[in-house]
RNA sequence: GGAGAGGGUCAGAUGAUCGCCGGCGGAAUUUAUCCGCCGGAGGAAAGUCCGGGCUCCACAGGGCAGGAUGGUCGCUAACGGCGACCGGAGGCAACUUCAGGGAAAGUGCCACAGAAAAUAUACCGCCCGGGGCUUUAAGCCUCGAGGUAAGGGUGAAAAGGCGAGGUAAGAGCUCACCGCUUUUCCGGUGACGGAAAAGGCAGGGUAAACCCCAUCCGGAGCAAGACCAAAUAGGAGAACGUUUAAGGGCUGCCCGCCUGAUGUUCUCGGGUAGAGUCGCUAGAGGCGCAAGGCAACUUACGUCCCAGAUGAAUGAUCAUCACCACGCCCCGGGUAACCGGGACGCGGGACAGAACCCGGCUUAUGAUCCUCUCUCCUG
RNA sequence: UGGGGCGUCGUCAAGCGGUAAGACACAAGAUUUUGGUUCUUGCAUCCGGAGGUUCGAAUCCUCCCGCCCCAG
């Protein structure tokens, strides 16, 4: 109940709430419930840290450091502007992007990665 | 105008909203918060191809093995880099390019073809001599541990080239010119260049084949390495006693060096844990200017502080203005193709992301400017 | 980020200066009523790419490209 008292910008996404362990990584994916649309797969686990986490994984194979870096700040951007999207409760949320995703503009994966989150609500 | 050659510069700008990382200051419930200010990717940050700093491994040691480089002189902390020059090759030229030492230390290789691929074992041919046949000259056949490298054919390459003399036929056998080798002189720090004389042709190619010569190189790498609260075990250090050589480390091997094993006593407490800490950014630093030098570069002075992330920050969206391409319209010139200017619409903005830090090389890539060469047209 | 290795036919691969073996697969033909089996023949001309050394490079050298492995 300490993470209570700190009052926090709704729009930040800072280093509390990122997925920052490669163990934590490896439980999410044995633990975690599995759901992919066209360029991404996600994998939602529920934590026990009292915050919603995000964790962001890209392939080598997705391209060079420079379309990495893009894909990696387009999901970043997209879950700083869209957490009421993200499953209610303290979750760990893993994003990964297919080593098939082109070159995508902010809108196209907003639009993608709201639908894939959206149905998953829904079931 | 066309075709080229060399070099330099920049890497869109501004604003708004929402964010990220670090530093400083302040506030609070003094440590995951908030507020303010400041700073926040590149010319290649890339490939990891070289060289250094730094850290640890004895004090960085000796030999062998192994690796790298290879015209000369210089620059540099160092280099396989850079500059200037020399020589070869390419280009009409600007200019480019070359792992550019040694084949007379030795060994190997040169497939196929060819007589022969390096000690010329002469296939055809040419010439000479002996014998035989036809027999006028001459021709043909055969023999010769005879001569001959001029000609033919093979090959990537055939034993200096070419011309003349000479000869039985030929041959550097002799001569002229060219090439080569040696010697001497001159110029240059040197690579080398120039000149003269002599020799009389030796010495095929390949060293990015082994090798020889000269010079250089110890190994690993910031995931190096160092440190940290509390609790206990494994442990670590020191002293003393016993024992004296197996094992381990330093380099692939040898030498050499370091370290022992066990018992008692005393002292100290950390690994593979962690939103851990340091290393972590002031440096062979940037910019300006002056002097020296052909230049690379060096020196002096002034000035500036300019990213430090660690599942890894430096972003996203919108607007405006510049830039470029395309479409269409208008204006001016022109017979026309087209050229110049303007407005609108639509699209584009390359290659690419620091990971300890520097010096290079290589590769990827958008725009723009300057200088030079050749050629065409007009005057 | 650092360290190491490998690229040869569709696949597995040998060859390491002188015509690029072999197996499976594939294609054509023969045998068979048909299929299978068996037999015969074919299939690399750009040895990942570019440049260089050499008379001659899959092979030697340099630079790129792609793939794989190891280290927290």
């Amino acid at each position: 109940m300490v993470i209570q008292s700190v009052c926090m910008k709704e729009q930040s996404y800072r280093k509390l709430e990122r997925v920052t362990k490669r163990s934590r990584f490896r439980t999410i994916y044995q633990q975690g419930v599995w759901s992919s649309s066209r360029h991404f797969t996600t994998v939602i686990c529920s934590n026990t840290q009292g915050v919603k986490r995000l964790g962001i994984t890209v392939t080598k194979k997705t391209g060079n450091a420079v379309k990495r870096n893009r894909i990696k700040r387009l999901i970043r951007e997209f879950f700083r502007l869209n957490k009421a999207l993200f499953p209610a409760g303290y979750n760990d949320v893993v994003i990964m992007a297919k080593k098939t995703v082109p070159p995508l503009t902010y809108q196209e994966a907003c639009r993608e990665l709201a639908e894939l989150l959206t149905r998953k609500v829904n079931r």
